[in-house]
DNA sequence: ATTTTTCATTACAAGTTCATAACATTCGGT
DNA sequence: ACCGAATGTTATGAACTTGTAATGAAAAAT
């Protein structure tokens, strides 16, 4: 269901991590060293990273400062609670102690990506909801046809709901480039979802800034 | 700066989290059995909420199937696989054992926090309130409509209050030139500041000099 | 290979912002 | 209390931003 890098450089685990999550469903990609891992990261873009703090060359708390939006799990061997705070202070999204049951991991790398990809759920205001699974929208329980940058571009409102977003976070987000010049692209979407949703009361202008979606 | 609702039937634990908490700077609410903590839930909408398994009257299990989008820490004094994976599965954003130090549980909260976004940073002054993720300000509860210029200048002189703002700073600042002249667009814009947030008494004229905001 | 869909771009319309100007009022020094 | 300077107040239109609809190129589906 997700693809997931495992950085660790004891090969013994690493197998038998990505045996397990490939048992429940998963795509894994493996990596041994720091250096490996920002490669694969870089040009897989993987949906959670399971890091090892001990790594060759380069450590896990290197490599964790680096990425940004990707959810990662901490591996530390040490018990130590200066670690596990430095872990969740740095931006990690869970950590697990070695050793540890695999279940637990299993379970833990669930909560994560429930948390971070919106398993299962739906999110409705006034007449509309939104299934995330399905990528479906409704409107009074009718499904209201939305293409993927429509649908992406919802998505990401919804998300930072009540937020202004400016123009270039939203190209960043869902067209994924940081364009330079000017574009009304955005625009032109935004009227697209005003339009076929009928929100033009919720989904608001901030003059000279971008959008904002209030519910 | 989040709301955090504590639920624990251990007064003792209950009040020392609290304390923890606030010194870091959030606003607490506690409860001691499961039908208190929905209706405090319900009544208060807490960013958090920090939720023992076992409570009287309702399980945390119980609690959390209940909450949809508010983010939930589990505390568990067993060490059982079993809880974990099940607080876990059920939606929990985290959760840690009992006894835990205090540093973890703050630690793991601001984690919680920074994933959900929920703290928005907003400034309050009299009835206005001010939320600099969305831009938009609060008189009354009532959103005021500020224009681009306008709103730039309410944050230029709320990060700077109760310090005289020359209008040559306000002109750098805001409208991001020196201006060599003489400009009254800066007169003008805090005319419309004070008339639409009725802060006459708060937004000082400095004769000769510019202007202050007194809060 | 052909049809269909998606979507960036464009051009023009509509709307918003805000600098400026003109006049009124207040302020501070004398 | 007077006078000149500084600030308050209001209105206006040019410049800029956003809305809208149409177009055709690229991508996807058939």
């Amino acid at each position: 269901m997700a693809k997931i890098l495992v950085v660790d450089d004891e090969l013994p685990i690493n197998k038998l991590v990505c045996k397990n999550l490939s048992l429940v469903g998963h795509e894994c990609l493996a990596a041994y060293d720091g250096i490996q891992a920002l490669e694969i990261i870089k040009d897989k873009n993987p949906d959670l990273v399971i890091l090892d703090v001990m790594l060759p060359v380069v450590s896990g708390f290197e490599i964790i400062k680096l990425l940004n939006d990707i959810p990662v799990i901490f591996v530390t061997a040490k018990n130590g609670l200066n670690d596990r705070i430095n872990g969740l202070s740095l931006g990690a999204d869970d950590y697990i102690v070695k050793p540890f049951e695999m279940a637990e991991l299993i379970a833990r790398v669930q909560a994560v990506l429930r948390r971070t990809k919106r398993h299962d759920k739906t999110f409705s205001f006034d007449d509309i909801t939104v299934d995330f699974n399905s990528r479906t929208v409704y409107k009074n329980g009718v499904s209201v046809f939305l293409t993927p940058k429509e649908y992406d571009l919802l998505e990401l409102l919804i998300s930072n709901r009540n937020l202004a977003l400016s123009r270039e976070k939203i190209l960043e987000k869902v067209w994924e480039y940081d364009y330079a010049g000017d574009t009304r692209t955005v625009d032109v979407h935004i009227q697209q979802l005003r339009h076929k949703l009928g929100i033009k009361e919720r989904l608001k202008t901030v003059f000279k800034v971008g959008y904002r979606l209030e519910i």
